[in-house]
DNA sequence: TCCCGAAGTTCGATTTAAATG
DNA sequence: GCATTTAAATCGAACTTCGGG
């Protein structure tokens, strides 16, 4: 390997020099131009690439940042990974990708990992969480920027990005209401997970101001669960269910695209055609839906955005850390976006 | 943050000792067992955790590994990732993972970066490929133990790993036949991508074999393209197109599984009914594809197991490199799995 | 004081060579 | 020679300090 020494060496200068050149350091305004030159050149013949880790152990810098996934194989995650690994690219600092598989002990095994691997940010995709106050505290401690993307949090010293669920729920049902949809079938998330809730608010003011009535009786909950599969399943079996129940219903609302999935396949399989006798609207909008038949009608989360967004609240981060500043958490929610498609209709 | 040097003071020993102590190294078999433990309980009291940086500038070791990826979004890549990921863990290396976004420049820049970062071998992953023989080289003389999934190469510097596609299409051609489907259309890949031609040779040998004709009018090509979507699309034009040849077909064998949806929407489109009508198969078995409206029926590539082989090939890779042994090269090719669903049916 | 360049120290751990009883 | 421990050199770059013009 060619050091910076063999570098000064074949130059004529020392390493001092050397380094001050290379790096374009505040001394560099008094090198002289014919210096520069020819140990640029020099570099470049020896095709000198500096030691980073001799260069991390000076600066204590890493120009890498953490991702902590909760669970690859969730199709939601892929948008949003391209995102935070696109807005990386652009600022130079590389992602090391870790897959908790959804255990508590993966999580702080690898968070060990990443932390003596000095990471400079930390970025957790999570849409749910099990982040006790032991794990939140050694963070703070360790003062490293560190965001979650899809789960809400109070704190102030872990920054947030979420969609807004609130809105996401009055615009699907909005969508339904304005097609003329009455008779509302309703599959809502997992009692014990954050989305469903405000997802839910936002389903009841809009009824409310809009004197829809929502029968209880098409009204089904998720089970809790922490595999993203189990959405479809479970959409699948609670429709069914929903169906069995004889309570008509022109149009259901899934909690997320999985679970509309599952939904259209029962309804499928029972003979009911979908958008022609029920309307299905999911929420996320993952890459699968377009390619659906029928195309899903969807409450879009615009995930490569919100993955950039991270990015750019813990690169403020690190740059105030650089600058031995303090910034408190940023807590960001983003709107959802209608995206109609074709597994929903007007009623005739 | 704490150093050697504070665990040394604690514990009344040098850092030397402290060193060899707590890295297990040969030496200790002269260290007595009280030492030991006064070091160990010094350590574990002030939280030392060692320096990587430092230790890495010495021992020349990053314990990373990079990951290269085509295009993340190709649902293609998911499971494989996941392979990566868990069998990485189970060695205690950490991947950086980059996206190449199918660009040229792009997949030139991140590999610089990663081999500034030292990374002790290389995952590329990648269905088709522009690496030229100048990147080759690089890589060559850079002696990282490399493998590349999903493309066939020739190299004995490069080890790679591939799903065996003829066998692919044998079976997928095999499984249509023994339906009793005898007038079949195809969607072929691309011819620029590696995996077409072997996979309609696997089609044609078992049409020669069991005396099923080929008519050329019912197979077309997908166009060239780089992106994972246009699959879908181009899978949705040419079945469009092959419909409006009027040349019946009771099955179509489409060349991936997003072309095979693309397919299923042009056939829904069109009035022909999946499976009744028309049976339709696909390949890969992306997560997709189980959730489809009808399930769809693929050759499965057995994605996480690729991920897997391919991280114990680079860990020999790697190992063999620690001993200063050389090893060539490895190839393998690993069979698919046929998964029938409900795409797919027996004409009547 | 301004400009240019170099010697020497530092970062934190590993390892070699050597010193002790 | 042996068991036990350590001082000092090393890895490669960056920064502090200093000297000469």
């Amino acid at each position: 390997m060619v050091t910076i020494r063999d570098v000064a060496k074949e130059s004529g200068f020392s390493s001092t020099t050397v380094s001050i050149v290379l790096n374009n350091a505040p001394l560099a305004r008094y090198i002289p131009a014919p210096t520069k030159k020819r140990i640029e050149r020099a570099a470049k013949k020896l095709g000198y690439r500096p030691n980073l880790f001799a260069r991390s152990l000076r600066s204590k810098r890493s120009h890498t940042v953490g991702v902590m996934v909760f669970d690859m194989t969730d199709p939601y995650c892929t948008l949003i990974l391209r995102g935070i690994e696109n807005s990386l690219y652009q600022s130079s600092y590389l992602p090391i990708l870790t897959d908790v598989h959804n255990e508590g002990s993966r999580f702080e095994r690898y968070l060990e990992m990443l932390l003596d691997r000095r990471i400079e940010g930390l970025i957790v995709l999570a849409n749910w969480l099990f982040l006790d106050i032991n794990l939140l505290a050694d963070l703070e401690k360790s003062s490293i920027p560190t965001a979650v993307i899809g789960c809400e949090l109070k704190t102030d010293s872990i920054s947030s990005v979420i969609v807004d669920n609130e809105l996401g729920g009055h615009v699907a049902l909005e969508h339904l209401h304005s097609l003329g949809h009455r008779k509302i079938a309703f599959i809502r998330g997992p009692k014990t997970l954050g989305d469903s809730a405000p997802r839910w608010k936002g389903v009841r003011s809009f009824a409310q101001v809009n004197n829809l009535e929502l029968d209880p009786r098409l009204v089904v909950d998720l089970p809790e669960s922490r595999d993203p599969i189990s959405g479809f399943e479970d959409g699948y079996k609670l429709t069914e269910e929903l169906i069995k129940r004889k309570r008509p219903f022109t149009a259901l609302m899934a909690f997320d695209d999985l679970t509309a999935f599952g939904a259209i396949r029962a309804l499928t399989k029972a003979g009911i055609r979908v958008p022609e006798q029920c309307s299905v609207i999911g929420f996320d909008d993952v890459a699968p839906s377009a390619l659906y038949t029928p195309p899903l009608t969807t409450v879009r989360q615009p995930m490569e955005v919100m993955g950039n967004m991270t990015v750019s609240i813990i690169v403020d981060g690190m740059n105030a850390v650089l600058e031995k500043k303090t910034t408190g958490a940023v807590h960001r929610k983003v709107a959802p976006e209608l995206v109609v498609r074709e597994s929903t209709r007007g009623i005739l």
